[in-house]
DNA sequence: TGAGTAACGTACTAGTTCGTACATTAGGGA
DNA sequence: TCCCTAATGTACGAACTAGTACGTTACTCA
């Protein structure tokens, strides 16, 4: 009845703020993109964190706010890669193939994103809304859009009646429902819209599709 | 305390188990379409019908039921109405037109069933996988683009190398995408993708999307 | 007409789930 | 070194929620 038996400290882990945040939004992530908001269990979340559901409550409030911090840590990453995007020198229409390219590769790379946003908007973007961060987030792709689209009218090669927010739907659209809808859409057609043998054509196809409409006249 | 008030004999309705289970299922759409599967109250739905939960446990045996029987009779809808479409006489651009026209307005007319979608791809379509008769349900409007792929490639005027079923996500991504992806497409970008103002450009973008795609040579 | 059954209502329960009160410990600065 | 606070763990509770046991009533058909 000593104190020999003492609890194992932690499993050897010192105390370490960013990195139970970090931990918990990573399982958070998981866990409301696979179950949606409603069907995620806090609990579960926490059980699968190398800490406990108290923390989950230190650090985010709870269940709404851990998963307005989600959405805001899922957005940033697609920003940042956004910003990455670099068309200069290129024509208008190899900018814009390379824009559809590259669009098509993330949401494909971002499964568990296109999910928590499908989850928002079951939800009418309430978090979204109520997210000061997110309310100010802007969209890099859609300023690159506007300046290719510039670009190519100037050029005399695209058409004029286009804007850009349309456009990114447009391309949005398509890399976001083989994704988003793929179950489905299996289900239904026997047809499975991400297999990797169809993945090229895909991609050509939203392309050219992009560019016909473009530079239709 | 004799037998005067007695209870109010079922606010005058007589019994209609027709009538019960349509207007269960009518409620638990909504309900369904509204805060999802996961989100969606049973007792919510009984207190919406001028029935009781036991009606929905005696017709149905359970909310994962209930789920399949209002995905089952939303699908069987919008494929009744894919039977009216008629494309014959028209020539294959007038053809793909008109189908891209009715797709986009029944996306348009029916919300709730993409919600369903929505929330049907967050569970990997198990309850699609899992109902005989949705599993059997074939596309009425899988068979008219076929048909007029074939007529239009064989009148010279349309590319050779596109699949029905990929031409259908195409349509359908951009229908779908616009309706289900509005809050968070309005909330981040301040522009909303159902407005009446902008529906008559979005419809005509779409269709000479497709064409532009389909007579690029 | 009366008996059997389909249709319906009430009241309850077992289990779950978000959230919190309370206790404890590590580690940096005075 | 020692204290103060950020960081963490444990145990519990109140409210909710799917599902059910049991009782009742309206039709129908022999």
């Amino acid at each position: 009845m000593t104190s020999v038996d003492k609890p194992a400290r932690n499993n050897g882990r010192v105390r370490d703020a960013a990195r139970t945040q970090a931990e918990i939004l990573d399982v958070a992530t998981e866990e409301f993109a696979r179950a949606g908001y409603a069907g995620a269990r806090v609990d579960e979340i926490a059980a699968r964190t190398r800490t406990t559901k108290r923390m989950i409550y230190y650090y985010f409030g709870g269940k709404e706010q851990l998963f307005t911090a989600v959405l805001e840590r899922a957005y940033a990453v697609i920003r940042e890669a956004e910003q990455d995007l670099d068309v200069d020198g290129l024509d208008p229409v190899a900018a814009i193939r390379r824009l559809c390219e590259v669009t098509f590769d993330h949401h494909e790379q971002h499964p568990d994103f296109i999910r928590l946003v499908s989850i928002e908007n079951i939800h009418e973007a309430e978090h979204i809304i109520s997210s000061e961060r997110l309310s100010r987030m802007g969209s890099p792709a859609l300023d690159v859009i506007g300046r290719i689209l510039a670009a190519g009218r100037s050029a005399g090669v695209f058409r004029g009646d286009v804007d850009a927010v349309d456009l990114h739907a447009m391309i949005s659209s398509f890399c976001f429902f083989r994704v988003s809808n793929r179950y489905t859409f299996g289900a239904l057609f026997g047809h499975d819209l991400v297999a990797p043998e169809r993945r090229e054509h895909h991609r050509a196809m939203l392309c050219d599709m992009v560019v016909a409409y473009l530079t239709a006249g």
